[in-house]
DNA sequence: AGCACGCCGACT
DNA sequence: GTCGGCGTGCTC
């Protein structure tokens, strides 16, 4: 009998599918998603069974080698869902189902190379050939590269590979043995959370009680709520309750958060009331727990599964709830490397696939979320009380402009350094927050006041004081020996601007008071950190927190009485058509730290533009006006939630040619859109904002479309056409779909 | 993506 | 000659 054709999809391989033959040995046909070992070129790598194949034109077709494992890893559900994720977001189904797996499961389990041990046995047995025996001997290892040269210098040898059936791999020596490893128990984020048995008991205030009511009335089908609740609202009581009910009719939950590092309040409340059931997803694990944890969740072990963007992929059975806390959060959005793709709005498809509720959860929604909400497309919830304090924070405007900062340090008005003094000495805590990005310590010579930039990117250098170094943010480039200026050879500088590093650094002479500790992602980078810090300066080890965003989230701090916001403005000139939105939701986040125990808080905000209504309405807690102004703006520009925004990105290292493929692209994509009948406007192509970075020159090209499924549909034939989009493989083209990252 | 092939310039 | 870097194109 003929042997069957089939469609794999391949991770890493950019075509939608590559077709094989289903050897007759193998029995019947696999499941759908189900894994198979295939050949591509000269590597195995693992496949994922799509459809039966019509047919294959070309020479060369080969045969699946075997299936990993009898049955496919997805359920229907999960399967569905991860093909609309590969189609909405233009990527390649394989890479999708790959990233929604384990780590541990995207590699061939099987020791595809031996050990130095496992050499010298095979060679004693004599199942290394002696050619390839040879080689080893000389060189140590073959890495693949230069076969010709290899064959010229060896006859035979490729062939005696192939008959053996001996991959190249195999023949890297010496390293370690990649068997998984076992799991250590220790270092789980989760045992640094202390549940708090009271507030099981806390009565929902009645805003609470009738957000829980209006979701519980209608569980069974797919209902997306955006809870929209100030901070220190009580949104995650609200949650609990539901969770609660969901769980007593034997269904699972699945709540995301934008870090679980950063999600304290969220975990203690869960830990108080379901100490059995909970599953944490998160990237502090290492491979063997996270394998045993995915694995445990298939089997039914648990009820609710916390975690971070990828945790939309947890294999839960059963599915009766999603929850996204912080919903407008930017770290949902997944830019690099493929899949880019949106959590939030794919854990909206995920319950709507599943035909169940979701609920979305924000102090300062997403505009595209709230414009859904009053749309009627979500149901709008709000909780505008906080139930446990007596007041909102107390917020007061400092203009840069008019008060100079204090001789000790640039960064602190009189006013900021006197209301700290008085914080600490009432024995109360303080937290201090300065939003780095793009202000950066620079330094310039003072004698012809160059600033030294980096070689790839032309950004300027920043300066880290610990090693004495010049660092670029975007490529990592370092130089650790400035000490004469590029320019004119003189040793003098000035350093310019204000991190988090800098700040730290005479904060004693300025606070004698302080204990301060700093949070960034420099002082965070250990596994665990982020949380360590945190639980410490809630427990009072500190008295003053300073750090990036990172201190904008999650924990209540209740012996906080003070916030400052260091510099507001940064970032507001970003080419960003979110960045109003994004630090909106900043300022709000950082006051509401303030002042979640019994007395009302304090937040100063220093801004050299007090005047503008966006920090007016953060400093006022004022949502809707500023969500009422935004919406206008987006209108009248066009942009989401208006349209949707596709973004293409290309990179070279020539920038001519790059300019060229650019504008061939532009062309072309313009002739497709018009055949096609897609509503579409294009705009670009344009030098990047970060026009040069690692080396490679960027441009970028925006669509702005209503219709983007069909959009998207012309891209993707398109694609599956030409390779590349028909563009040289020397210039590098992303396509992101509703992109957040414009830069 | 990851890999191999061909071309080319540097080195011995 | 040989090595390594870089550009280009392919993977059923």
């Amino acid at each position: 009998m003929k042997e069957p054709l089939i469609n794999i999809a391949i991770p890493g391989v950019p075509r939608k599918a590559l077709t094989y033959k289903w050897p007759d040995n193998l029995g019947e046909l696999p499941r759908q998603g189900q894994r198979c070992l295939v050949p591509v070129g000269r590597r195995r790598l693992i496949g994922y069974y799509l459809s039966p194949a019509e047919q294959y034109k070309g020479p060369g077709l080969k045969a699946v080698i075997d299936t990993i494992e009898k049955e496919a890893l997805f359920n229907r559900e999960i399967f569905n869902f991860l093909s609309w994720m590969a189609d909405y977001y233009l990527a390649n189904i394989g890479d999708v189902l790959s990233i929604s797996l384990p780590p541990e499961l995207r590699k061939i389990r099987k020791p595809s190379y031996l050990t130095g041990r496992e050499y010298e046995q095979g060679l004693a047995e004599g199942k290394i050939p002696e050619p390839v025996a040879k080689i080893i001997a000389r060189m140590g290892a073959i890495n693949g590269r230069r076969a010709s040269t290899l064959e010229r210098k060896y006859p035979g040898l490729l062939e005696e590979m192939q008959t053996q059936g001996i991959l190249k791999a195999i023949f890297v020596v010496g390293k370690e043995s990649d068997a998984i490893h076992t799991a250590s128990g220790k270092s789980n984020i989760f045992d640094y959370i202390l549940a708090r048995p009271e507030v099981g008991r806390h009565t929902p205030n009645k805003e609470q009680a009738e957000a829980i009511t209006a979701i519980l009335a209608d569980l069974g089908r797919f209902t997306p709520y955006l809870l929209h609740g100030i901070t220190g609202s009580g949104k995650t009581l609200v949650y609990c309750h539901i969770a609660a009910e969901i769980i007593r009719q034997n269904k699972t939950v699945l709540v995301l958060v934008p870090e679980i590092a950063l999600a304290g309040t969220l975990l203690a409340y869960f830990k108080s009331f379901f100490p059995e059931h909970i599953a944490l997803l998160h990237s502090a694990l290492k491979p063997g727990d996270r394998l045993r944890v995915w694995q445990n969740i298939r089997d039914g072990q648990y009820k609710i599964v916390i975690g971070a963007r990828s945790a939309i992929f947890a294999p839960l059975d059963n599915l009766g709830l999603i929850i996204v806390d912080e919903e407008h959060d930017e770290s949902y959005k997944q830019d690099d490397p493929a899949p880019r793709f949106q959590g939030r709005d794919s854990a909206v498809m995920r319950a709507k696939l599943a035909g169940i509720p979701i609920i979305l959860g924000s102090a300062s929604p997403s505009v595209e979320s709230f414009y859904n909400a009053l749309s009627g497309r979500y149901q709008l919830l709000r909780l505008t009380r906080r139930p446990e304090t007596i007041e909102r924070p107390i917020v007061r405007l400092v203009d840069l402009k008019e008060e100079f900062p204090s001789d000790e340090n640039i960064f602190f008005t009189k006013t900021l350094v006197s209301h700290v003094r008085s914080a600490l000495h009432k024995k109360e805590q303080v937290i201090l927050y300065l939003n780095r990005r793009g202000f950066s310590p620079r330094i310039k010579c003072t004698d012809c006041g160059h600033t030294p930039l980096c070689p790839h990117c032309q950004l300027h250098l920043t300066y880290h004081r610990a090693g004495n170094k010049l660092m670029c943010h975007f490529c990592g480039y370092i130089n650790s020996s400035y000490n004469a200026c590029a320019s004119c050879g003189g040793g003098h500088f000035l350093y310019i601007g204000t991190g988090t590093q800098k700040i730290e650094e005479n904060i004693g002479g300025l606070f004698p008071e302080a204990q301060m500790i700093r949070l960034d992602s420099d002082s965070a980078a250990e596994r665990d950190r982020a949380h360590i810090i945190l639980s410490d300066f809630a427990a009072g080890k500190y008295n003053l927190l300073l750090g990036t965003q990172m201190v904008t989230k999650g924990i209540d701090f209740p012996r906080v009485s003070l916030v400052g916001v260091l510099m507001a403005d940064i970032g507001m000139d970003m080419p960003d058509f979110r960045a109003s939105e994004k630090l909106f939701a900043k300022l709000i986040q950082v006051a509401g730290r303030s002042g979640r125990g019994m007395k009302p808080g304090e937040v100063i905000i220093q801004t050299f533009n007090p005047e503008i209504d966006l920090i007016d309405d953060a400093a006022r807690q004022d949502y809707d006006t500023f969500y009422t102004r935004e919406i206008k703006s987006r209108k009248e520009l066009d942009y989401p939630p208006f349209a949707h925004i596709v973004n293409f990105r290309f990179s070279a290292k020539k920038e001519e040619s790059l300019q060229k493929a650019a504008l061939t692209f532009r062309k072309r994509l313009s002739a497709g859109v018009e055949k096609t009948g897609v509503k579409g406007e294009i705009l670009g192509p344009a030098p990047s904002p970060l026009y040069r970075l690692r080396g490679l020159y960027r441009r970028h090209l925006f669509v702005k479309t209503g219709q983007i499924s069909k959009f998207v549909k012309f891209l993707s034939a398109w694609e599956q056409a030409e390779q590349n989009f028909g563009l040289p493989s020397s210039i590098k083209l992303i396509v992101d779909i509703d992109p957040y990252d414009m830069m």
